[in-house]
DNA sequence: AACATTTCCACAAACGTTTGCAGTCATCGC
DNA sequence: GCGATGACTGCAAACGTTTGTGGAAATGTT
């Protein structure tokens, strides 16, 4: 039994045109208002609803925006994801997610399919190895406006909105080296994303400028997994070094959790801990883990109006930032 | 600069009709090795991209899946969804994750969404507040197949996929009446919900049925924050009461975790800790929480088994359970 | 009464694809 | 040399909608 409810069986059943029908329901002056009413009344009974593709095609877009992150497991993204889907909703819009599992191919394929679908618009956060632009590029040919956001490509003919990172770092720094330890460990993630140097950037520019004596030290890490070892293989080199650990992320944060429990170390006596983080993880832990906040939620929120500017022609390129404040916990 | 490729420009170029130009491309006998050939080069030169909305509209639907999920902040669903986008992506189909934010109504405006696009099938776990299921019966109306998983309707005319979980709860109180602690808390979740009610009982039978004589209490809780206070009230009614503590989920657990550091108990000395959990977050804590494994993995690959069968014709309504095992943490 | 304007509606083209059907050749068997 | 077969290819309808255009009444203006 499907539903079939189409403008043309309305039509026969009320003796007018499928025009008229058309635009009856969307309140077109040209149409009387008893039409009107009759045509909404058989629409209403015969539970009739648009059929999106016939209007898509008509209209050459659909009307929903993508999101395409490297995972979905990032609390960061989950407030970012909601604050665009508020937006988007009050202007009649949805929203679909997709994950390139941080693979560039898949991340190919979800731009097919943003392009396949005509999507009204792109939010991205690249993976870790996006090298090729060139599928972003032609999504701007067919006029589908772009908006990368987090993680972002060097590239700067795209629209971007990131956290001030290059700030967060300088932050972190600010508070992290009042912390006793001689030792500093920072804890990076993937070393060519512009987030991954600013950051490192901000910290050690600060820590430079205020010619800190500390030793410093730094690793990288791609994942969870890749962060545990190398807090481990720091400490193998540095056994029973008290030092300050900054973390640039909420992954690399329970990487270098898991390693300090696996060495049983104590926070804050031996480690101390200081992440960059949307604030959720942090609170969950004894003791609370002190952080810098990136709002995911108002990176949505910036993100967006930048869409609705672009889509509604503005087309100068820009690269916007958002600024971050500190939370104190109880890992310094 | 549109991307303007479409079969009528390639037939224009290579004097032959559309229809051929749609034959080539697909490979149909009908037409011959060499048109095929040229029809597929300047095809390739072109760039060309089939209209999904052309396609669709004359396919009736689409090949994109979609998954509708309370929050996407939850890892059992991130496992899930990885399965189920494996699966689709083998068969040539996309997958789309929305969220309902635990909303009824927003739920309804996805299932809408849903419906309009057409979507090859939805998978779908429901909000905690679902009780119209309406619309739900509307896409079987149109012959959308419909996955209930984890969190499913009690309504059994549809099909369904969930963890075993009054065999999960049942899994849980052998191990959690072993804590030494006399008294036994229960966090559960929205006890309207059947996932809810099924592992209350497995553990509840299994308390009775070895007629365990610690005291028993149970205290319902919604979210995080909800599932915090539920605990800190009752230590406040019971002051320094060691106490065995059963969490139904991830979500609970955190909130649970979070009144124990609230209140500084130690684990596993004042209070054990058992939860039900995907498996990640367990192991972020010191000690790792002792959990029942449930996998979101192996139920994403279930339900896909499941809707294909349903695309494939068979009609018949079936609910599926997937086992569970004990994994020993340090919190017991 | 003649003409201009408004109100309401229908026609038809277009969006890009798929597919049943029919048509045009050339080749083959006899 | 005639019908039959087979290999290609084109025509046209259909999917359901939107929208420019034009036309027939009804109303207004002088």
């Amino acid at each position: 039994m499907r539903n079939n409810a189409t403008l043309k069986k309305i039509s026969d059943h009320l003796n007018v045109s499928i025009s008229t029908v058309s635009r009856a329901l969307k309140d077109h002056p040209d149409v009387s208002p008893d039409t009107k009413k009759r045509v909404k009344e058989l629409a209403m009974l015969m539970d009739y609803e648009p059929n999106a593709f016939a209007v898509n095609l008509r209209k050459k877009h659909s009307n929903v925006f993508a999101i395409i992150v490297p995972e979905i497991s990032n609390f960061f993204y989950h407030s970012f994801v909601q604050a665009v889907e508020e937006d988007a909703r009050r202007i009649g819009y949805s929203v679909m997610i997709l994950q390139s599992m941080n693979d560039p191919e898949v991340e190919e394929q979800n731009l097919r399919l943003c392009r396949h679908n005509h999507v009204a618009g792109i939010f991205v956060s690249i993976t870790n190895r996006t090298t090729d632009i060139a599928p972003f590029k032609k999504l701007e040919a067919i006029d589908i406006p772009l908006v990368f956001f987090d993680k972002v490509p060097t590239d700067d003919t795209f629209n971007k909105v990131s956290i001030a990172d290059y700030e967060s770092g300088w932050m972190a720094a600010e508070h992290l080296l009042t912390a006793p330890a001689k030792h500093v460990l920072l804890v990076m993630g993937n070393n060519k994303l512009s987030i991954t140097r600013r950051r490192e950037e901000g910290f050690t520019d600060y820590y430079h400028k205020h010619q800190c004596k500390k030793k410093l030290a730094v690793v990288y890490a791609d994942h969870i997994e890749e962060a545990r070892q190398a807090v481990l293989d720091y400490f193998a080199a540095n056994k029973n070094t008290p030092t300050a650990i900054f973390s640039m992320s909420d992954e690399i944060m329970c990487g270098v959790l898991k390693a300090i429990h696996t060495l049983n170390l104590q926070i804050p006596k031996d480690i101390q801990l200081l992440t960059i983080s949307n604030g959720f993880l942090p609170t969950l832990f004894t003791p609370d883990i002190s952080f810098v906040k990136t709002s995911g939620y108002d990176l949505g929120k910036l993100s967006f109006v930048r869409m609705q500017e672009i889509m509604g022609g503005k087309k100068f390129v820009r690269e916007n930032f958002l600024t971050s404040s500190y939370y104190p916990g109880g890992s310094m």
